[in-house]
DNA sequence: TACTAAAACGATAACGATTTCGGAAATACG
DNA sequence: CGTATTTCCGAAATCGTTATCGTTTTAGTA
């Protein structure tokens, strides 16, 4: 078993010194041409590669951006990090992975542990709890460190930082408004509970579409699930109010379980129901019908938050502290499948 | 912006040298009471953590794992992930991850890009291109070097170190056996092209349980499929025979394609057709019908794969070189659901 | 009192690289 | 021939730690 070479190694086997080898390998006009060549082919020879570690701690940066996500299994996180770690690459830096699992803790710890010299910056959605708690002191803590952090999806305005959302409440206008555009007068919100910033937001929305075209607001037409495992009780209650004729769901998951309780009730949807799903994941796309979704593309967020990341990161080197801080808006758009006529 | 605290720092502040301050912050009896005290108190207050890279460099180990996976936008990688990340937090390890967009350059180029000191092992499942060229150069590069490597799922024999599979084979014969046992006779089989190692195995599976149950084998129901998106008519083409009974997909995927294109078709699953599909994902839960899956717990595997290289990079600080490579199989069940009666 | 032993702390090397600075040799120039 | 200027290379600092090995001070013992 080789270890790997080191500047040291090559410095010994050509008896000339370490600088000289290092020059020599960057190709430094400090030193002779014959010199350099010799090392060159030397290092070529046993691959020689430099060593990051000691390259980062030189550096004081190490080319690794921090990502914390509250969970991977899910397509629009998978998206995501998806669209972050092409930028990243493109641009000569790794990605290191930490999931929250929606715990405050967990968050807080993952954070710690990679603040402490591991990577340059981070790009981060909040977990539940974390939302929940309205505590973000890990956050700001890293942030006056100096270590810059960009925000996507489930963001908080109590931080001052970069952020990379799409109008939740616009696009969720948006979508009930194409329903009630297609006659639609009676629909239903299925979301998650408040805390989630995201879910506000599209509640918001949702309310205000109904608002503007002088629908009656009905609050028992509103669901709030926790979890999707154990919603199909409360949903099918909905359902029995046979006068609603859409839906709309905050994300497919939900929109999906709608669709399966409506066929078991002999509801026809689109015929009987409209269905609108946030979130464009692969279930939408391949359900049957093939579900109607305010596309929420993952994979652009993940490549704009990397994208601004990135440029603060390579702009700390000159000037420090210019904060003006971004919030860049990723536009959504309804994509019209079957679910919806 | 205040940067982070050093040793140096404390040991300036409190005007003792830098080795007091890293034994009193370790504990060290070298030091007396009331300095490590005073130590330890001052280097709370500023919210001492000792650098990561500095400790990497120093111990030669990172404590992180890297992955290489062939795409993340993928229920089954994820939930591997998954696995992996939450064995690795245990232990105190980080995870980054690095995506080969199933090509071979990217692959070498990611590995290279870890390798030199940015982490610890690879846990890692080859591109379809690798498979395909089957240069694994890169591969036994870095065991080489020492540095441990876990295969999983898309593995290849020509690279001796630890791998995690399921039994492909065994579990495509199981399910196949499962649709003869419903006493399906005319069953094809959907799958990809013959280099991706499971697609190969599968396929072995298949063409073993038609030959033990006396099934004459057709070589025109096996249907190779190189991209998904593209598919539709060769399935539908296939669908045309009416007296195919049963359908065994390698992925979920193709599956839902199969349903939604019989759909179409007149054609009724589970009662005119029966499907099965390879990985129990996402999909097939929420899919209507609900699709009969080998399960392929990817959970499991990545973390297993984490626990084998965990206890070989734990292991290796004492013994070098005692290397007896195991290979892990998880277990396989079918989990039966409304594409099969 | 003189010597030894223990206790408390500091200097330094090392991990692997880059870079500034300084010095020696070779060349140019007056 | 003596000095100035390149050319080429090496020593050493630095990044932030830990660990080994001294060194000093204090206490204990004969």
């Amino acid at each position: 078993m080789k270890r790997k070479v080191t500047l040291k190694q090559i410095a010994k086997e050509l008896d000339v010194s370490i600088s000289t080898v290092s020059k020599s390998l960057r190709n430094s006009h400090e030193i002779g041409e014959e010199t350099r060549l010799k090392v060159q082919a030397f290092a070529k020879l046993y691959h020689y590669k430099p060593n990051n570690i000691a390259l980062s701690l030189k550096n004081r940066k190490t080319k690794t951006i921090g990502i914390i996500i509250p969970e991977i299994v899910h397509y629009f996180f998978s998206t995501v990090i998806n669209g972050i770690e092409h930028v990243a690459n493109e641009n000569g830096y790794s990605v290191v992975i930490c999931l929250s699992d929606d715990s405050f803790d967990k968050e807080v710890l993952n954070m710690e542990m990679l603040a402490n010299g591991s990577i340059d910056g981070f790009i981060m959605s909040l977990s539940k709890e974390t939302q929940y708690k309205g505590d973000f002191h890990h956050i700001t803590e890293v942030i006056s460190q100096g270590m810059p952090v960009v925000m996507f999806d489930r963001v908080t305005n109590d931080i001052l930082c970069d952020k990379v959302i799409i109008d939740d409440q616009t696009a969720a206008y948006e979508a009930v408004q194409s329903l009630i555009d297609k006659g639609k007068r009676k629909i239903a919100l299925i979301t998650t509970v408040d805390y989630v910033s995201v879910g506000k937001l599209r509640t918001d929305g949702y309310t205000k579409a109904l608002l503007d075209n002088d629908i009656p607001f009905d609050d028992n037409l509103i669901i709030k699930i926790e979890d999707v495992d154990t919603c199909e009780i409360t949903i099918s209650k909905l359902l029995e109010d046979k006068a609603i004729d859409a839906i709309f769901a905050v994300n497919e998951l939900f929109a999906v379980t709608i669709i399966k309780m409506a066929n078991k009730m002999g509801i026809q949807v689109p015929n009987d129901l409209s269905v609108i799903a946030f979130t464009d994941g692969i279930i939408s796309k391949y359900s049957t019908p093939t579900i109607t979704t305010v596309s929420q593309n993952g994979k652009k967020m993940g490549a704009k938050a990397a994208k601004i990341l990135i440029k603060r990161l390579e702009a700390d080197d000159y000037n420090e502290g210019e904060e003006n801080y971004v919030t860049e808006v990723i536009s959504t758009h309804l994509i019209e499948r079957e679910s919806t006529n």
